[in-house]
DNA sequence: AGCCTGACGCCGC
DNA sequence: CGCGGCGCCAGGC
């Protein structure tokens, strides 16, 4: 993967995580197969934990592993930060992991889909 | 080139 | 549900 390529890959991360709803998370993963990338997703994480993204315009606290689990909380400052941001947001984490993972999962693939279809109710 | 590491994910037990 | 094992791949050394 050249500088080019790479470039234009945190751009489209970026913009995916930038989408991301208040009230919910996705994972490295889901993120890694909508920017076409499926075997990324430990890039994904590396980007996020890279120190380069701007936590106050990037929501990256709304980014967990596919099993809920916020295995980039180390990377807020103080340890519960990025639980915190969460709660702020009515997402409840309990032992480092999201309640209720299922229901708060954000697919950007077919969210970003629904959101193409403006005739038709999305949830 | 080889070796190790890691904000990952899937499968099996 | 937890845990280990394995595949994955960019980066750093």
């Amino acid at each position: 993967m050249d500088a080019t390529e790479k470039k234009l890959l945190i751009k489209a991360i970026y913009d995916i995580v930038s989408i991301i709803p208040r009230g919910k998370a996705t994972s490295y993963g889901a993120i890694a197969r909508a920017v076409g990338y499926p075997n990324l997703s430990r890039m994904v994480g590396r980007i996020m934990g890279s120190g380069e993204v701007d936590f106050d315009t990037v929501p990256a606290h709304r980014v967990v592993n596919s099993s809920g689990i916020l295995s980039g909380r180390h990377a807020f400052g103080s340890p519960g930060r990025m639980a915190e941001l969460l709660a702020d947001e009515g997402v409840a984490v309990r032992n480092n992991r999201i309640v209720g993972w299922k229901n708060v999962f954000w697919d950007p693939l077919t969210e970003i889909q629904a959101d193409n279809m403006p005739h038709h109710p999305r949830r």
